[in-house]
DNA sequence: ATCAGAACGTCTAATATTTTTACACTACAG
DNA sequence: CTGTAGTGTAAAAATATTAGACGTTCTGAT
């Protein structure tokens, strides 16, 4: 079986820590489980953590999910590409918002589904795989690009501080390569309105 | 003022379509506002929209979101770029998580704080006109990817369609312009776990 | 309707980057 | 001990980018 690496779990309650390093020992290589959220720094600085699952209500924090999302913050600040997965008992619709805003790959709730929850670790992990080579990505930021200044070239360049002629190379280049236009019909459709509020 | 744009609103409340024009109509150049969410796709095509607020709670979807949620999807995928978001009456945990997921910027719930919505609509757009440079982004790529890769850079470049040495070079190149190296620590301090799972 | 300014599309020569190929060195597993 | 994989470096050839320029087309404002 292909091992997803090494979990961090971060709870306060040791009875859900053992239930849970039981349910992932099989998915994972190896299953970290820390009590302390301010083990958390210490931790994944010795460790290389591919994935991280934080319990956001800790007793101090009487259930306001403060707390977690504290954390969630420390961790994506030190640690910007180790994906975050938010435990909370309560179904908060803010909460979720705000953790999601924060950086959080996924939001499960307790009590948790066993199954589910594993394949949201997976899902999560496999996603995050998905390296793309350096002509994609910045093939699909040229694009995004493109698109936000409606069309215009000049000003693209410009944000993307290359010359325009080097614009047009690559745009020649990376378009041709999967025989789709870098430029959108944005521009065909609709070329009237530029310039409001560039 | 600087505006910003044109929005579409979708709703099948005609009230609150007018309510809402009233109110965002200090703050955007255009408001465009429709009740039948079949005509999303006629009406981006026509128009260059810049964002979209769309109600997730249609009579037919007897409010459990999915009506809204297709609709979501059918806009991310022919406008990936228009950031869209979302308005329910019901605080849903899964809807906020499922919208997130599928791509909407934001969310708010019904009835809403004026205030709350114009900012939320404003820092939207905010934030997805931060463009960075092409060297940016390749910096920011470059770093994840060695990052993914725990410090092996010869997978790294090989991931990223590119040569060992011209990964040396953009290295050197685009970590010296802002005086942090892209070899993160994690290299350093643990590089003997390698090739778990890559 | 006209005009100025902005953007387009294209070109060149001077720079710079990337690729290719190569070599020596280290770490480590069998 | 030996083969494999990764590192760090180098030089020449092949490509790509830049700066600068030119005439054309589009667009907004008068």
């Amino acid at each position: 079986m292909n091992k997803y690496g090494t979990i961090l779990i971060v709870d306060d309650n040791t009875a859900i820590l053992t239930a849970m390093r039981y349910l992932l020992e099989t998915t994972f290589t190896q299953v970290l489980t820390i009590s302390n959220p301010d083990d958390i720094t210490k931790t994944m600085a010795q460790e290389t953590i591919d994935i991280v699952l934080l319990d956001m209500n800790f007793a101090l924090g009487v259930n306001t999910g403060n707390e977690g999302l504290f954390w969630l913050r420390s961790i994506r600040k030190q640690h910007p590409q180790t994906p975050v997965v938010l435990m909370t008992a309560y179904a908060d619709i803010n909460l979720a918002v705000k953790g999601l805003k924060n950086g959080a790959a996924d939001f499960i709730t307790k009590p948790w589904d066993n199954d589910e929850l594993v394949r949201k670790l997976k899902d999560v992990l496999d996603m995050q795989n998905e390296i793309v080579s350096l002509d994609e990505m910045e093939k699909e930021h040229i694009r995004r690009t493109i698109d936000h200044c409606h069309g215009n070239l000049t000003r693209a360049a410009e944000l993307l501080g290359i010359t325009r002629q080097t614009l047009y190379n690559k745009m020649k280049r990376l378009g041709s390569e999967s025989h789709e236009s870098l430029l959108s019909n944005d521009r065909a459709a609709k070329d009237s309105d530029k310039d409001k509020r560039l």
